[in-house]
DNA sequence: TACCTTTGTGCAATCGTTAGCGCAAAAAAG
DNA sequence: CTTTTTTGCGCTAACGATTGCACAAAGGTA
């Protein structure tokens, strides 16, 4: 009365047992030690896969201090940017044998620290953090350091923090998306931009200064506001610069939301996108081909961000040794031109 | 010559060291056993945040079996659905003391297999499991039922899998939007449905032909397509009827993606929407309300859903002994009306 | 004063894998 | 036919936390 309900995993003893070897031949056989005679492997892993033998991650992992798991922390998993990145994690990961252990925090920071002490007690091998709005202040990554293992901040870094970094070029966004306006005739381009304390957003407003700048177009003040950057505070923002009477040709958001936003509010007050004002977001969110007039926007190749998050951390586990060198890893965004933003003349 | 360098972790058997008494009190101490003191409990935490400890997982999931994770397997991690549901499994597990490891399958049978087999080597405390388009066959669920921890399968499911499950009501959501066309005055529906082998797609479409008989309408095979149920799919189903001269005023897709694909072909080829035909997705992707017309859909309550699938494992984490009763769940979907199917008559 | 409870802590075994060291038997070298 | 090297495997001690059992000290009761 214990076979059937018995809950037991079979252990690599139970296989030496079956096989009259020990434990430690068996172990090695599974991982390709070469002492092992090519006769015994086959056994081996005939008898492992017969009884059905499953490795036991926690037992080696305490034994190696390795758990082979990359932890992954971000604001929001149902965006489309970040479940983006984390595709491209997963995928690189796998391939290189690790597993992804993912948390959100919802932008909170105590989210985020309980983050942190859930994959620190999951022994990840590593860390990967795109940091949430609310968070100011990191002392909470000391852990992670302390544990000497590697931590690489994407998109949402901080230059204060000392981590990898993988970041894309959002001043160069920035200026693309500005840039493209100008091109397209528009002289008074109103910027809606996002909170200045996150260099992403700092930075992509800097590329709308440079375009502005390098063309010789004055800044406006009453041309640039800083909002939330979602879908009401976008419609908001030009609700009011409509009635005060401030008069633009050109807008770039510097996220597609408050784009949406703003554009359909701009067609709800009667003027023509792109005719009237020409149209741009930032982060080419799935929706942004699907509206009419298809919104422009920036796109950040988050999968590919992911790909490379994935890939210095492989990189990195072997020379951790050293002080962490901190890597900087700039990607390059691309101008997606839609309707919104092109102007027949 | 040792200190900063080490990357050694704390265990509690240094905090022991330090206080003078030994690891089991720690251990109590830190899990709130009542035998011990208030007052050493004290201090031991104390000098636990003093000495930057951090708990073993894998340590104690060695010893006790348990890993506190929560396994999940996914076709698409960058797909609205699966990364809402994903989401709200995130927020009810963290709330449990559980953390998420995931794994996406790209719909591949053998990625799944894998990534059964990494969770099971990280020693999960239960699996949840959204089977991939190309699973057809489901031994490699196997070791999962013999470890005895919980399985669950949610939205893509099968009843011949012995597994708890968790669904929408497709059937349902089928009814609901074939109906609603029908109240819009549509008597010839078209319905692009998706691979029938899928219960999800199989009744949605039997929703579909419930709406319909229910009304006395007569079905009419040529107004029944199944396709892979992308925007491309859809566009080429529509163009193709429209060549070959069939004609209908109504249509519900299986799948937003199929029918934005659909709906822009109608416009494109000049045919109105919703007056000429009126057009209902599936799924309620987010892109819905920002197309014009706005797409109408059927909400899946994907974030509840995910609530649904940690709520049923942690309830199950107790009772597991019991040859682990099936739960089937079922979530009933909304109807969501946009301009895309509301004629004013 | 003697005995019984509580209360608070220590002892030691255990979970499954790994890896350094040791040591026979077989193979190669002299 | 010895001596050295190689090959193939076993022994054993970890890794860090948990937990049943034991047990001393303190407090109660008779």
């Amino acid at each position: 009365m214990e076979a059937k309900k018995s809950t037991k995993q079979v252990s690599i003893s139970d296989i030496a047992e079956a096989l009259g070897l020990t434990a430690s031949t068996i172990s090695r056989a599974l991982n390709g030690n070469p002492r092992i005679s090519e006769a015994t492997r086959e056994r081996v892993v005939q008898q492992a896969r017969l009884m059905n033998y499953n490795y036991n991650g926690a037992a080696a992992s305490l034994r190696t201090g390795k758990s082979q798991i990359l932890g992954v922390i971000i604001p929001l998993i149902n965006r489309a940017f970040f479940a983006s990145v984390i595709s491209g994690i997963e995928s690189v990961a796998n391939a290189g044998g690790y597993s992804v252990m993912i948390c959100q925090t919802s932008e909170g920071y105590e989210n985020e620290k309980a983050a942190v002490a859930a994959l620190m007690k999951a022994r990840v091998d590593g860390i990967a953090i795109s940091v949430s709005a609310e968070t100011r202040h990191f002392d909470h990554y000391a852990s992670i350091r302390q544990a000497g293992i590697p931590l690489i901040l994407f998109d949402r870094t901080y230059d204060e923090v000392q981590a990898n970094q993988i970041v894309i070029d959002d001043r160069m966004g920035g200026r693309l998306a500005t840039e493209h306006l100008i091109e397209q005739g528009c002289r008074r381009i109103l910027h809606l931009g996002g909170p200045q304390h996150m260099s992403i957003y700092a930075n992509r407003t800097q590329g709308y200064v440079d375009a502005l700048l390098a063309q010789q177009i004055k800044l406006q003040p009453e041309l640039q506001l800083f909002t939330a950057l979602n879908e009401q505070s976008g419609s908001e923002a030009v609700g009011q610069l409509l009635a005060k009477g401030v008069a633009f040709d050109g807008l770039f958001a510097a996220s597609d939301y408050a784009a949406i936003g703003a554009m359909r509010r701009l067609q709800a007050q009667g003027l023509r996108v792109p005719e009237d004002v020409a149209v741009i977001g930032f982060a080419n969110e799935p929706f942004t081909r699907f509206v009419s007039p298809g919104l422009s926007s920036v796109d950040q190749h988050s999968e590919e961000m992911g790909k490379a998050v994935a890939k210095l951390f492989l990189s990195l586990l072997g020379s951790e040794q050293d002080a962490m060198p901190q890597t900087k890893l700039v990607i390059s965004p691309s101008l997606i031109v839609r309707e919104s933003s092109l102007r027949k003349g």
